[in-house]
DNA sequence: CGCTATCTTGATATGAATCAATAGCTGTGG
DNA sequence: CCACAGCTATTGATTCATATCAAGATAGCG
Protein backbone atom coordinates (compact mmCIF):
# COMPACT_ATOMS: atom_id res chain seq x y z
CA UNK A 1 0.00 0.00 0.00
CA UNK A 2 2.41 2.44 0.48
CA UNK A 3 4.95 1.71 -2.05
CA UNK A 4 2.29 4.00 -4.11
CA UNK A 5 4.04 6.70 -4.76
CA UNK A 6 1.03 9.06 -4.59
CA UNK A 7 0.77 8.09 -1.32
CA UNK A 8 4.18 9.00 -0.29
CA UNK A 9 3.79 11.92 -2.18
CA UNK A 10 0.70 13.13 -0.13
CA UNK A 11 2.27 12.19 2.72
CA UNK A 12 4.79 14.33 2.72
CA UNK A 13 2.22 17.28 3.05
CA UNK A 14 -0.18 15.73 5.42
CA UNK A 15 -0.03 12.53 7.92
CA UNK A 16 -2.82 10.34 5.94
CA UNK A 17 -4.67 7.69 8.12
CA UNK A 18 -4.84 4.07 7.25
CA UNK A 19 -8.46 4.85 5.64
CA UNK A 20 -7.37 7.44 3.83
CA UNK A 21 -4.35 6.07 2.25
CA UNK A 22 -6.95 3.29 1.47
CA UNK A 23 -8.65 5.16 -0.81
CA UNK A 24 -5.79 6.66 -2.40
CA UNK A 25 -4.11 3.38 -2.99
CA UNK A 26 -7.31 2.41 -4.21
CA UNK A 27 -7.33 5.13 -7.21
CA UNK A 28 -3.71 3.99 -8.51
CA UNK A 29 -4.15 1.41 -10.26
CA UNK A 30 -3.38 -0.67 -13.54
CA UNK A 31 0.52 0.64 -13.86
CA UNK A 32 1.11 1.45 -17.62
CA UNK A 33 4.34 2.08 -19.32
CA UNK A 34 4.82 4.63 -22.36
CA UNK A 35 8.00 4.77 -24.22
CA UNK A 36 9.37 8.22 -24.48
CA UNK A 37 8.08 10.51 -27.01
CA UNK A 38 5.04 8.68 -27.07
CA UNK A 39 1.38 10.52 -26.49
CA UNK A 40 -0.83 9.74 -23.44
CA UNK A 41 -3.31 12.04 -24.85
CA UNK A 42 -3.75 14.63 -27.03
CA UNK A 43 -5.29 18.27 -26.68
CA UNK A 44 -8.72 18.46 -27.33
CA UNK A 45 -9.12 14.78 -26.61
CA UNK A 46 -12.49 13.60 -24.60
CA UNK A 47 -10.63 12.61 -21.55
CA UNK A 48 -12.25 11.02 -18.66
CA UNK A 49 -9.63 9.60 -16.67
CA UNK A 50 -6.80 10.96 -14.52
CA UNK A 51 -3.59 10.30 -14.04
CA UNK A 52 -0.68 9.77 -11.39
CA UNK A 53 2.76 9.62 -12.54
CA UNK A 54 4.94 6.65 -11.05
CA UNK A 55 8.05 6.81 -12.78
CA UNK A 56 9.79 9.13 -15.05
CA UNK A 57 8.66 12.54 -16.75
CA UNK A 58 5.75 13.86 -18.63
CA UNK A 59 4.84 16.72 -20.19
CA UNK A 60 1.98 18.97 -20.85
CA UNK A 61 2.25 20.68 -24.16
CA UNK A 62 0.17 22.87 -26.62
CA UNK A 63 0.80 23.39 -30.25
CA UNK A 64 0.25 26.50 -32.05
CA UNK A 65 -0.34 27.12 -35.86
CA UNK A 66 3.15 26.97 -37.11
CA UNK A 67 3.67 24.46 -36.01
CA UNK A 68 5.11 25.66 -33.24
CA UNK A 69 4.98 24.31 -29.29
CA UNK A 70 4.44 25.47 -25.77
CA UNK A 71 5.77 23.41 -22.92
CA UNK A 72 3.10 24.40 -19.86
CA UNK A 73 4.87 21.96 -17.54
CA UNK A 74 6.48 19.25 -16.30
CA UNK A 75 5.23 16.26 -14.55
CA UNK A 76 6.83 14.11 -11.89
CA UNK A 77 7.10 11.49 -9.87
CA UNK A 78 3.70 11.27 -8.11
CA UNK A 79 2.27 14.24 -9.70
CA UNK A 80 -1.75 14.00 -10.40
CA UNK A 81 -1.87 15.21 -14.43
CA UNK A 82 -5.33 15.71 -15.38
CA UNK A 83 -5.63 18.52 -13.85
CA UNK A 84 -6.51 20.69 -16.91
CA UNK A 85 -8.67 17.62 -17.93
CA UNK A 86 -11.25 18.03 -15.24
CA UNK A 87 -13.19 21.20 -15.51
CA UNK A 88 -14.01 20.07 -19.02
CA UNK A 89 -14.38 17.20 -21.11
CA UNK A 90 -11.95 18.17 -23.54
CA UNK A 91 -8.10 18.10 -22.77
CA UNK A 92 -6.98 21.80 -23.00
CA UNK A 93 -3.52 20.04 -23.39
CA UNK A 94 -1.55 16.98 -24.98
CA UNK A 95 0.62 14.82 -22.17
CA UNK A 96 3.82 13.33 -23.89
CA UNK A 97 5.75 11.25 -21.75
CA UNK A 98 9.64 12.65 -22.07
CA UNK A 99 11.19 9.83 -21.10
CA UNK A 100 9.87 6.52 -20.23
CA UNK A 101 6.87 6.59 -18.09
CA UNK A 102 5.09 4.55 -15.59
CA UNK A 103 1.73 5.75 -15.02
CA UNK A 104 -1.36 4.89 -13.23
CA UNK A 105 -4.93 5.92 -14.43
CA UNK A 106 -7.92 6.29 -13.00
CA UNK A 107 -11.84 7.69 -13.85
CA UNK A 108 -12.98 11.27 -13.05
CA UNK A 109 -16.02 9.20 -11.32
CA UNK A 110 -13.39 7.62 -8.64
CA UNK A 111 -12.34 11.65 -7.26
CA UNK A 112 -16.10 11.78 -7.18
CA UNK A 113 -16.01 9.68 -4.27
CA UNK A 114 -13.23 10.41 -2.73
CA UNK A 115 -14.46 13.32 -2.46
CA UNK A 116 -17.55 12.04 -1.10
CA UNK A 117 -16.06 10.32 1.32
CA UNK A 118 -12.80 12.37 2.32
CA UNK A 119 -13.12 15.25 2.39
CA UNK A 120 -9.83 15.77 4.04
CA UNK A 121 -8.16 14.70 0.93
CA UNK A 122 -10.62 16.66 -1.27
CA UNK A 123 -8.85 20.07 0.26
CA UNK A 124 -5.82 18.41 -0.50
CA UNK A 125 -6.45 18.18 -3.86
CA UNK A 126 -7.73 21.40 -3.73
CA UNK A 127 -4.82 22.98 -2.51
CA UNK A 128 -2.86 20.98 -5.15
CA UNK A 129 -3.78 22.23 -7.41
CA UNK A 130 -3.36 25.52 -6.46
CA UNK A 131 -0.16 24.90 -6.16
CA UNK A 132 -0.53 24.27 -10.14
CA UNK A 133 -1.82 27.79 -10.55
CA UNK A 134 0.86 29.36 -8.30
CA UNK A 135 3.78 27.33 -10.57
CA UNK A 136 1.57 28.28 -13.59
CA UNK A 137 1.86 32.38 -12.78
CA UNK A 138 5.19 31.90 -11.63
CA UNK A 139 6.29 31.10 -15.58
CA UNK A 140 3.89 33.55 -16.60
CA UNK A 141 6.02 36.27 -14.74
CA UNK A 142 9.32 34.77 -16.19
CA UNK A 143 8.00 34.79 -19.57
CA UNK A 144 5.88 38.02 -19.37
CA UNK A 145 8.29 39.68 -18.14
CA UNK A 146 12.07 39.27 -18.06
CA UNK A 147 14.70 38.24 -20.84
CA UNK A 148 15.94 34.99 -21.98
CA UNK A 149 18.90 34.57 -19.66
CA UNK A 150 16.36 34.66 -17.13
CA UNK A 151 13.66 32.51 -17.81
CA UNK A 152 16.23 29.50 -18.34
CA UNK A 153 17.61 30.42 -14.78
CA UNK A 154 13.96 30.56 -13.69
CA UNK A 155 13.20 27.35 -15.12
CA UNK A 156 16.13 25.18 -13.83
CA UNK A 157 15.28 26.57 -10.70
CA UNK A 158 11.68 26.06 -10.48
CA UNK A 159 12.70 22.34 -12.12
CA UNK A 160 15.46 21.90 -9.47
CA UNK A 161 13.00 22.91 -6.26
CA UNK A 162 10.40 20.73 -7.37
CA UNK A 163 12.29 17.44 -8.05
CA UNK A 164 13.97 18.70 -4.59
CA UNK A 165 10.75 18.72 -2.76
CA UNK A 166 10.09 14.91 -3.75
CA UNK A 167 13.59 13.56 -3.36
CA UNK A 168 14.26 15.25 -0.13
CA UNK A 169 17.91 15.81 -1.25
CA UNK A 170 19.49 18.99 -2.31
CA UNK A 171 21.90 18.29 -4.88
CA UNK A 172 23.04 21.07 -7.39
CA UNK A 173 23.17 18.46 -10.13
CA UNK A 174 20.09 17.32 -11.46
CA UNK A 175 18.69 15.38 -14.49
CA UNK A 176 17.39 17.35 -17.03
CA UNK A 177 16.51 14.68 -19.98
CA UNK A 178 15.20 17.63 -22.26
CA UNK A 179 16.61 19.09 -25.62
CA UNK A 180 17.23 21.81 -26.47
CA UNK A 181 14.64 22.81 -28.21
CA UNK A 182 12.22 21.30 -25.20
CA UNK A 183 13.81 24.04 -23.19
CA UNK A 184 13.40 26.83 -25.58
CA UNK A 185 9.74 25.39 -25.94
CA UNK A 186 8.89 25.89 -21.98
CA UNK A 187 10.81 29.31 -21.83
CA UNK A 188 9.05 30.64 -25.56
CA UNK A 189 12.74 30.70 -26.95
CA UNK A 190 14.57 29.34 -30.38
CA UNK A 191 16.51 26.24 -29.86
CA UNK A 192 19.25 28.40 -31.49
CA UNK A 193 19.01 31.17 -28.45
CA UNK A 194 18.70 28.27 -25.94
CA UNK A 195 22.39 27.28 -27.12
CA UNK A 196 24.02 30.38 -26.81
CA UNK A 197 22.42 31.41 -23.72
CA UNK A 198 23.52 28.31 -22.13
CA UNK A 199 26.97 28.84 -23.42
CA UNK A 200 26.92 32.13 -22.13
CA UNK A 201 25.71 31.30 -18.68
CA UNK A 202 28.63 28.62 -18.70
CA UNK A 203 31.16 31.18 -19.20
CA UNK A 204 29.59 33.11 -16.29
CA UNK A 205 29.88 29.98 -14.40
CA UNK A 206 26.48 29.92 -13.45
CA UNK A 207 26.05 26.46 -14.73
CA UNK A 208 27.63 23.58 -16.51
CA UNK A 209 25.53 21.32 -18.62
CA UNK A 210 26.46 17.76 -20.10
CA UNK A 211 23.77 15.81 -21.84
CA UNK A 212 21.36 15.63 -19.75
CA UNK A 213 22.89 16.38 -17.01
CA UNK A 214 22.63 20.35 -15.29
CA UNK A 215 24.81 21.50 -12.51
CA UNK A 216 23.71 24.74 -10.38
CA UNK A 217 27.09 25.72 -10.10
CA UNK A 218 26.47 29.26 -8.39
CA UNK A 219 22.50 29.11 -7.29
CA UNK A 220 22.77 32.11 -5.34
CA UNK A 221 23.56 34.51 -8.32
CA UNK A 222 21.13 32.40 -10.24
CA UNK A 223 18.10 32.55 -7.88
CA UNK A 224 18.88 36.69 -8.26
CA UNK A 225 19.25 36.47 -11.98
CA UNK A 226 16.19 34.95 -12.08
CA UNK A 227 14.19 36.43 -9.15
CA UNK A 228 13.26 32.98 -8.20
CA UNK A 229 10.90 31.77 -4.98
CA UNK A 230 11.05 28.61 -3.91
CA UNK A 231 7.57 27.67 -3.02
CA UNK A 232 7.76 23.90 -2.84
CA UNK A 233 8.47 22.86 0.02
CA UNK A 234 4.89 22.75 2.44
CA UNK A 235 1.65 23.32 1.57
CA UNK A 236 -0.28 24.78 4.66
CA UNK A 237 -3.26 22.78 5.43
CA UNK A 238 -4.07 24.30 8.72
CA UNK A 239 -7.84 25.10 6.74
CA UNK A 240 -8.23 21.24 6.24
CA UNK A 241 -11.42 19.89 7.64
CA UNK A 242 -10.84 16.97 10.05
CA UNK A 243 -10.15 13.43 8.85
CA UNK A 244 -12.96 11.07 8.76
CA UNK A 245 -12.50 7.61 10.11
CA UNK B 1 -29.95 35.04 -0.39
CA UNK B 2 -30.06 34.49 -4.05
CA UNK B 3 -28.63 38.24 -4.67
CA UNK B 4 -25.30 36.41 -3.94
CA UNK B 5 -23.80 37.15 -6.83
CA UNK B 6 -21.53 34.16 -5.92
CA UNK B 7 -24.84 31.79 -5.89
CA UNK B 8 -25.93 33.22 -9.17
CA UNK B 9 -22.16 32.03 -10.22
CA UNK B 10 -22.21 28.55 -9.33
CA UNK B 11 -25.63 27.95 -10.30
CA UNK B 12 -24.77 28.88 -13.60
CA UNK B 13 -22.67 25.65 -13.64
CA UNK B 14 -24.65 23.41 -10.87
CA UNK B 15 -28.36 23.14 -9.81
CA UNK B 16 -27.69 24.32 -6.27
CA UNK B 17 -29.72 22.85 -3.70
CA UNK B 18 -31.22 25.03 -0.99
CA UNK B 19 -28.72 24.03 1.35
CA UNK B 20 -26.18 24.23 -0.68
CA UNK B 21 -26.90 27.77 -1.51
CA UNK B 22 -27.34 28.40 2.31
CA UNK B 23 -23.82 27.01 2.94
CA UNK B 24 -22.43 29.70 -0.13
CA UNK B 25 -24.43 32.32 1.47
CA UNK B 26 -23.19 32.35 4.62
CA UNK B 27 -19.66 32.43 3.00
CA UNK B 28 -20.51 35.60 1.12
CA UNK B 29 -20.68 38.51 4.10
CA UNK B 30 -19.36 41.52 4.92
CA UNK B 31 -19.14 43.26 1.77
CA UNK B 32 -16.82 45.63 1.81
CA UNK B 33 -15.54 48.50 -0.93
CA UNK B 34 -12.37 48.96 -2.37
CA UNK B 35 -11.46 52.13 -4.35
CA UNK B 36 -10.00 52.03 -7.49
CA UNK B 37 -6.31 51.32 -7.47
CA UNK B 38 -6.14 50.46 -3.93
CA UNK B 39 -4.13 46.52 -2.67
CA UNK B 40 -6.42 44.31 -1.09
CA UNK B 41 -3.27 42.57 -0.33
CA UNK B 42 0.02 42.36 -1.22
CA UNK B 43 2.41 39.53 -2.62
CA UNK B 44 4.12 38.10 0.61
CA UNK B 45 1.23 38.88 2.85
CA UNK B 46 0.01 35.85 4.91
CA UNK B 47 -3.25 35.80 3.86
CA UNK B 48 -6.36 34.31 5.63
CA UNK B 49 -8.97 34.97 3.96
CA UNK B 50 -10.40 34.69 0.60
CA UNK B 51 -12.25 37.29 -1.49
CA UNK B 52 -15.17 36.83 -3.51
CA UNK B 53 -15.61 39.96 -6.07
CA UNK B 54 -19.33 41.44 -5.79
CA UNK B 55 -18.70 44.36 -8.05
CA UNK B 56 -16.07 45.92 -9.93
CA UNK B 57 -12.56 44.89 -11.66
CA UNK B 58 -9.80 43.15 -9.43
CA UNK B 59 -6.29 42.31 -10.61
CA UNK B 60 -3.62 39.74 -10.04
CA UNK B 61 -0.18 41.00 -10.38
CA UNK B 62 3.25 40.57 -9.46
CA UNK B 63 6.20 42.92 -9.50
CA UNK B 64 9.48 42.05 -10.83
CA UNK B 65 13.28 43.97 -10.18
CA UNK B 66 13.29 46.72 -12.78
CA UNK B 67 9.86 48.05 -11.54
CA UNK B 68 8.29 46.22 -13.92
CA UNK B 69 4.71 44.20 -13.34
CA UNK B 70 3.25 41.00 -14.55
CA UNK B 71 -0.33 41.06 -14.10
CA UNK B 72 -1.65 37.66 -13.99
CA UNK B 73 -5.25 37.57 -13.87
CA UNK B 74 -8.80 39.88 -13.98
CA UNK B 75 -11.24 39.15 -11.26
CA UNK B 76 -14.89 39.96 -12.28
CA UNK B 77 -18.44 39.68 -10.65
CA UNK B 78 -18.53 35.96 -9.03
CA UNK B 79 -14.77 34.96 -9.05
CA UNK B 80 -13.14 33.54 -6.46
CA UNK B 81 -9.86 35.17 -5.17
CA UNK B 82 -7.26 33.40 -2.51
CA UNK B 83 -7.03 30.87 -5.14
CA UNK B 84 -3.67 31.32 -5.01
CA UNK B 85 -3.11 31.69 -1.31
CA UNK B 86 -4.57 28.99 -0.53
CA UNK B 87 -2.24 25.85 -0.45
CA UNK B 88 0.52 28.03 1.22
CA UNK B 89 0.19 30.70 3.65
CA UNK B 90 2.06 33.68 1.57
CA UNK B 91 0.13 35.01 -0.52
CA UNK B 92 1.82 34.71 -4.50
CA UNK B 93 0.78 37.78 -6.11
CA UNK B 94 -0.67 40.84 -4.49
CA UNK B 95 -4.49 41.52 -6.14
CA UNK B 96 -5.56 45.50 -6.64
CA UNK B 97 -8.66 46.53 -7.58
CA UNK B 98 -8.68 47.80 -10.96
CA UNK B 99 -12.03 49.38 -10.68
CA UNK B 100 -14.11 50.56 -7.57
CA UNK B 101 -15.15 47.26 -6.65
CA UNK B 102 -16.80 45.31 -3.65
CA UNK B 103 -15.60 42.35 -2.38
CA UNK B 104 -16.50 39.52 0.30
CA UNK B 105 -14.13 37.92 3.20
CA UNK B 106 -14.42 35.24 4.27
CA UNK B 107 -12.19 33.09 6.27
CA UNK B 108 -10.42 29.60 5.02
CA UNK B 109 -11.20 27.70 7.66
CA UNK B 110 -14.99 28.41 5.97
CA UNK B 111 -13.58 26.32 2.87
CA UNK B 112 -12.94 23.73 5.12
CA UNK B 113 -16.11 23.24 6.58
CA UNK B 114 -18.15 23.94 3.10
CA UNK B 115 -15.39 20.44 1.72
CA UNK B 116 -17.16 18.79 4.91
CA UNK B 117 -20.84 19.33 4.38
CA UNK B 118 -20.76 19.51 0.94
CA UNK B 119 -18.86 17.29 -1.37
CA UNK B 120 -20.57 18.45 -4.05
CA UNK B 121 -19.43 22.26 -3.72
CA UNK B 122 -15.92 20.92 -3.02
CA UNK B 123 -15.94 19.53 -6.47
CA UNK B 124 -17.10 22.50 -7.72
CA UNK B 125 -14.45 24.68 -6.45
CA UNK B 126 -11.90 21.70 -7.47
CA UNK B 127 -13.41 22.60 -11.31
CA UNK B 128 -13.09 25.90 -10.67
CA UNK B 129 -9.72 26.53 -10.14
CA UNK B 130 -8.59 24.39 -12.41
CA UNK B 131 -10.10 26.50 -14.74
CA UNK B 132 -8.18 29.04 -13.64
CA UNK B 133 -5.00 26.71 -14.15
CA UNK B 134 -6.39 26.45 -17.85
CA UNK B 135 -6.63 30.49 -18.18
CA UNK B 136 -3.49 30.73 -17.00
CA UNK B 137 -2.05 27.80 -19.53
CA UNK B 138 -3.86 29.21 -22.34
CA UNK B 139 -2.21 32.82 -21.27
CA UNK B 140 1.11 31.01 -20.90
CA UNK B 141 0.43 29.75 -24.85
CA UNK B 142 0.11 32.98 -25.77
CA UNK B 143 2.88 34.95 -24.11
CA UNK B 144 5.30 32.08 -24.99
CA UNK B 145 4.38 31.96 -28.43
CA UNK B 146 2.94 34.38 -30.37
CA UNK B 147 3.72 38.08 -31.11
CA UNK B 148 2.11 40.78 -30.23
CA UNK B 149 -1.17 41.51 -31.96
CA UNK B 150 -1.54 37.79 -31.22
CA UNK B 151 -1.33 38.59 -27.58
CA UNK B 152 -3.83 41.37 -27.39
CA UNK B 153 -6.40 39.64 -29.43
CA UNK B 154 -6.43 37.03 -27.03
CA UNK B 155 -6.17 39.17 -24.00
CA UNK B 156 -9.27 40.92 -25.57
CA UNK B 157 -11.13 37.63 -26.43
CA UNK B 158 -10.60 35.49 -23.26
CA UNK B 159 -11.47 38.78 -21.36
CA UNK B 160 -15.06 38.76 -23.69
CA UNK B 161 -15.87 35.40 -23.18
CA UNK B 162 -15.60 35.43 -18.99
CA UNK B 163 -17.39 38.40 -18.93
CA UNK B 164 -19.87 36.84 -21.41
CA UNK B 165 -19.93 33.95 -19.41
CA UNK B 166 -21.20 35.44 -16.70
CA UNK B 167 -23.77 38.16 -18.31
CA UNK B 168 -25.25 35.41 -20.37
CA UNK B 169 -25.28 37.90 -23.48
CA UNK B 170 -23.06 38.10 -26.67
CA UNK B 171 -22.06 41.25 -27.13
CA UNK B 172 -19.41 42.76 -29.45
CA UNK B 173 -18.84 45.72 -27.30
CA UNK B 174 -17.04 45.05 -24.15
CA UNK B 175 -15.99 47.66 -21.47
CA UNK B 176 -12.23 46.86 -20.20
CA UNK B 177 -11.48 49.29 -17.38
CA UNK B 178 -7.62 49.29 -18.55
CA UNK B 179 -4.88 51.36 -19.86
CA UNK B 180 -2.71 50.87 -22.36
CA UNK B 181 -0.14 50.41 -19.34
CA UNK B 182 -2.29 47.55 -18.31
CA UNK B 183 -2.81 45.86 -21.34
CA UNK B 184 1.15 45.65 -21.73
CA UNK B 185 1.59 44.05 -18.36
CA UNK B 186 -0.91 42.08 -18.88
CA UNK B 187 0.58 40.55 -22.41
CA UNK B 188 4.30 41.65 -21.48
CA UNK B 189 4.59 44.33 -23.83
CA UNK B 190 5.20 48.22 -23.29
CA UNK B 191 3.01 50.66 -23.25
CA UNK B 192 4.40 52.26 -26.33
CA UNK B 193 4.13 48.98 -28.67
CA UNK B 194 0.65 48.33 -27.02
CA UNK B 195 -0.28 51.79 -28.82
CA UNK B 196 1.19 51.03 -31.71
CA UNK B 197 -0.59 47.07 -32.18
CA UNK B 198 -3.98 48.82 -31.27
CA UNK B 199 -3.34 51.23 -33.72
CA UNK B 200 -2.65 48.91 -36.54
CA UNK B 201 -5.73 46.31 -34.88
CA UNK B 202 -7.70 49.46 -35.66
CA UNK B 203 -6.54 50.36 -38.88
CA UNK B 204 -7.43 46.80 -39.85
CA UNK B 205 -10.80 46.82 -38.65
CA UNK B 206 -9.75 44.45 -36.06
CA UNK B 207 -11.06 46.42 -33.20
CA UNK B 208 -11.85 49.83 -32.14
CA UNK B 209 -11.21 51.08 -28.96
CA UNK B 210 -12.20 54.28 -27.22
CA UNK B 211 -11.45 55.07 -23.66
CA UNK B 212 -12.63 51.71 -21.97
CA UNK B 213 -15.13 50.46 -24.42
CA UNK B 214 -13.94 48.06 -26.88
CA UNK B 215 -15.68 46.89 -29.69
CA UNK B 216 -14.81 43.22 -31.09
CA UNK B 217 -15.18 44.76 -35.07
CA UNK B 218 -13.94 41.31 -36.27
CA UNK B 219 -14.43 38.44 -34.19
CA UNK B 220 -13.92 35.68 -36.46
CA UNK B 221 -10.97 37.40 -37.55
CA UNK B 222 -9.38 37.95 -34.44
CA UNK B 223 -10.24 34.68 -33.35
CA UNK B 224 -8.11 33.21 -36.13
CA UNK B 225 -5.20 35.75 -35.07
CA UNK B 226 -5.23 34.50 -31.74
CA UNK B 227 -6.24 30.76 -32.36
CA UNK B 228 -8.08 31.54 -29.58
CA UNK B 229 -10.52 28.49 -27.80
CA UNK B 230 -13.06 29.72 -25.64
CA UNK B 231 -13.37 27.44 -22.64
CA UNK B 232 -15.44 29.73 -20.58
CA UNK B 233 -19.05 28.30 -21.39
CA UNK B 234 -19.46 24.85 -19.15
CA UNK B 235 -18.08 23.04 -16.51
CA UNK B 236 -18.44 19.43 -16.72
CA UNK B 237 -19.94 18.31 -13.90
CA UNK B 238 -19.87 14.53 -14.53
CA UNK B 239 -17.70 13.39 -11.93
CA UNK B 240 -19.33 15.28 -8.99
CA UNK B 241 -20.43 13.39 -6.26
CA UNK B 242 -24.27 13.47 -5.59
CA UNK B 243 -25.47 16.61 -3.63
CA UNK B 244 -26.54 15.99 0.03
CA UNK B 245 -29.53 17.10 1.88
C1' DC C 1 -8.28 76.63 -16.20
C1' DG C 2 -4.52 74.52 -15.35
C1' DC C 3 -2.65 69.64 -13.63
C1' DT C 4 -1.69 65.09 -14.17
C1' DA C 5 -2.43 60.82 -16.18
C1' DT C 6 -2.84 58.84 -20.48
C1' DC C 7 -2.06 58.45 -25.15
C1' DT C 8 0.43 59.35 -29.62
C1' DT C 9 4.28 59.46 -32.54
C1' DG C 10 9.19 59.44 -34.06
C1' DA C 11 14.19 57.93 -33.85
C1' DT C 12 17.23 54.60 -32.35
C1' DA C 13 18.96 50.43 -29.96
C1' DT C 14 18.76 45.53 -28.85
C1' DG C 15 17.28 40.85 -27.92
C1' DA C 16 15.79 37.16 -30.27
C1' DA C 17 14.24 34.90 -34.64
C1' DT C 18 15.52 33.12 -38.91
C1' DC C 19 18.37 31.13 -42.32
C1' DA C 20 22.15 28.33 -43.17
C1' DA C 21 25.93 25.40 -42.75
C1' DT C 22 28.82 22.35 -40.01
C1' DA C 23 30.09 19.39 -36.31
C1' DG C 24 29.19 15.64 -32.70
C1' DC C 25 26.90 11.83 -30.84
C1' DT C 26 24.31 7.43 -30.71
C1' DG C 27 22.49 3.66 -32.29
C1' DT C 28 21.96 0.24 -36.01
C1' DG C 29 23.04 -3.02 -39.44
C1' DG C 30 26.31 -5.05 -42.43
C1' DC D 1 34.18 -2.77 -35.85
C1' DC D 2 33.15 0.44 -39.19
C1' DA D 3 29.97 3.30 -41.82
C1' DC D 4 26.01 5.47 -42.31
C1' DA D 5 21.55 7.75 -40.70
C1' DG D 6 19.42 10.75 -37.85
C1' DC D 7 19.09 13.41 -34.14
C1' DT D 8 21.22 17.18 -31.30
C1' DA D 9 24.30 20.89 -30.70
C1' DT D 10 27.32 24.77 -32.33
C1' DT D 11 28.32 28.92 -34.74
C1' DG D 12 27.89 32.84 -38.04
C1' DA D 13 25.26 36.38 -40.86
C1' DT D 14 21.21 38.77 -41.29
C1' DT D 15 16.50 40.37 -40.30
C1' DC D 16 12.65 41.59 -37.41
C1' DA D 17 9.93 42.57 -33.39
C1' DT D 18 9.94 45.03 -29.51
C1' DA D 19 12.22 48.03 -26.05
C1' DT D 20 13.97 52.45 -24.96
C1' DC D 21 14.36 57.26 -25.11
C1' DA D 22 12.20 61.49 -26.01
C1' DA D 23 8.80 64.95 -27.00
C1' DG D 24 4.24 66.40 -27.74
C1' DA D 25 -0.80 66.06 -27.74
C1' DT D 26 -5.35 64.95 -25.29
C1' DA D 27 -8.32 64.49 -22.02
C1' DG D 28 -10.41 63.92 -17.65
C1' DC D 29 -10.49 66.23 -13.06
C1' DG D 30 -10.35 69.27 -9.23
Amino acid sequence: MSDSCFVVRLNRYLDLTPSEMNAIAHLEREPREYHSGSTLWQEGDDVSELLIVHHGWALSETRLPAGKRQILRFHFSGDLIGASGIAFRDAASSIVAATDVVVCRFPRSALGDTFNTHPRLAALFFAMSQMESIDLADRLRALGRSEGKARLANLFLSIAARMRAVSGENNPVIRIPLTQSDLGDAVGLTQVHVNRLIRQMTEEKLITRNRSTLTLVDEPRLIELARFVDRFSAIDSSWFPAAKA
